[in-house]
DNA sequence: TTGATTTTGTGGCGATCGTTCAAAAATAAC
DNA sequence: GTTATTTTTGAACGATCGCCACAAAATCAA
């Protein structure tokens, strides 16, 4: 019973997050958000709120959509070191199609500081792309295709830094190839080389 | 002729810094700004034209007192690998003072994309920063502390980006244990071990 | 001292901010 | 068709935004 909605919520929200996630928070205005969304502010209001829980919602859809997904091709990948180099190498591409970033790491420089709930659902989200990581970090050195002898939890903690970096830089006008010399650099120890098991060979000695 | 000043510009902009640096851009009014340097916005708008500019002449002051210090640093240190351990050891301890971060790299995130005199400004900051840093390893190399093997640009590049992240991450809420992790897995390359000669040694054969 | 010049505080400009409200439009249950 | 309920629209609300005009206060050359 009651007026139907004119819109869908999950796309209006998509259209959220493209603007939060190019302009960030303070620069995004309600006004801005109702053109991008398509509805007029009191419908924002009416559906999601005020601008804070919107962008909660926004940062909520951005999670299970970009974020998560990355996480399950990594999870669901065959090949652990493959699936790393592509987790790496899409961010790098995304990086090239535009220097939006990634919104997690827009919000957390922005916004972090001075609210406990972003900060939270901030700090879990990457929290879960660096679990995942460390997880297909331990698969593929149980296949064989990543050197057992670093640490698994130390190269996913350095990896979603590389991450970091590449969106950063991005953010900076920073070349394709220099954003790909960056992910490869991280890459690299990954790969276990003829090097790598004589330089394990040789690790027992004292 | 005429009135005197009745502040210093140079810690007046320290004080626009400081706020910039917590706050950010879009959430730093001018009535903000007017109450942390304790002058008039009459004053601020007689002294430093308007609020971009101020912003600009923020961050230079930021680039000549915070950044080229650390470059400073570097370049008269008289043991390499130490000057970049104390880089990032430097780094970390900011970070756990406050969760700042850094200016220039809260403002690429910010504003870097939609404006191009700030994203310049930003580049070129940072890349003084990966420049001295590549300096520093070179030198490190020739004093035989760091491996010769290695290329110098790839893993100043690579340092930079971990800066970031330990930046990032900081603002985030991350341990001083997890950014001082980030910290040592970028650092412990660098470091000629014994087994690193015996490395080098293996290398020429195919 | 006088006059020229600069800075300062006050107050307010028009615009935009996040938000809200009354009325109109639309729908489901009766 | 009526009623109850929900969403939509359009116009505003008070607050704050970046910015500036103005005049008083302060300074120094002449």
């Amino acid at each position: 019973m009651g007026r139907n909605r004119s819109f869908e919520e999950s796309s209006a929200i998509d259209r959220a997050v493209a603007r939060f996630w190019t302009h960030g928070y303070s620069a995004t205005s309600i006004r801005d958000l109702s053109a991008a969304m398509g509805i007029s502010s009191a419908s924002i209001y009416n559906a999601f709120g005020d601008k804070k829980r919107l962008f909660e919602r926004s940062l909520q859809q951005y999670l299970n959509c970009s974020s998560r997904r990355r996480i399950a091709a990594l999870d669901e990948a065959e090949h652990p070191l493959l699936a790393l180099e592509e987790f790496l190498d899409a961010i790098v591409e995304a990086s090239a199609r535009n220097s939006d970033g990634c919104l997690l790491i827009n919000s957390a420089v922005e916004l972090a500081a001075h609210d406990d709930d972003i900060r939270s659902t901030i700090a879990a989200g990457l929290g879960e792309v660096e679990a995942a990581l460390a997880r297909t970090i331990h698969r593929g050195q149980e296949a064989g295709a990543i050197p057992s002898g670093l640490d698994a939890a130390t190269h996913a903690r350095a990896m979603l830094g590389c991450m970091i970096a590449i969106r950063v830089m991005s953010r900076t006008g920073a070349s394709v190839d220099y954003l790909r010399a960056l992910a490869e650099t991280q890459i690299e120890p990954l790969r276990a080389s003829r090097l790598e098991t004589e330089r394990e060979w040789l690790q027992p000695a004292p």
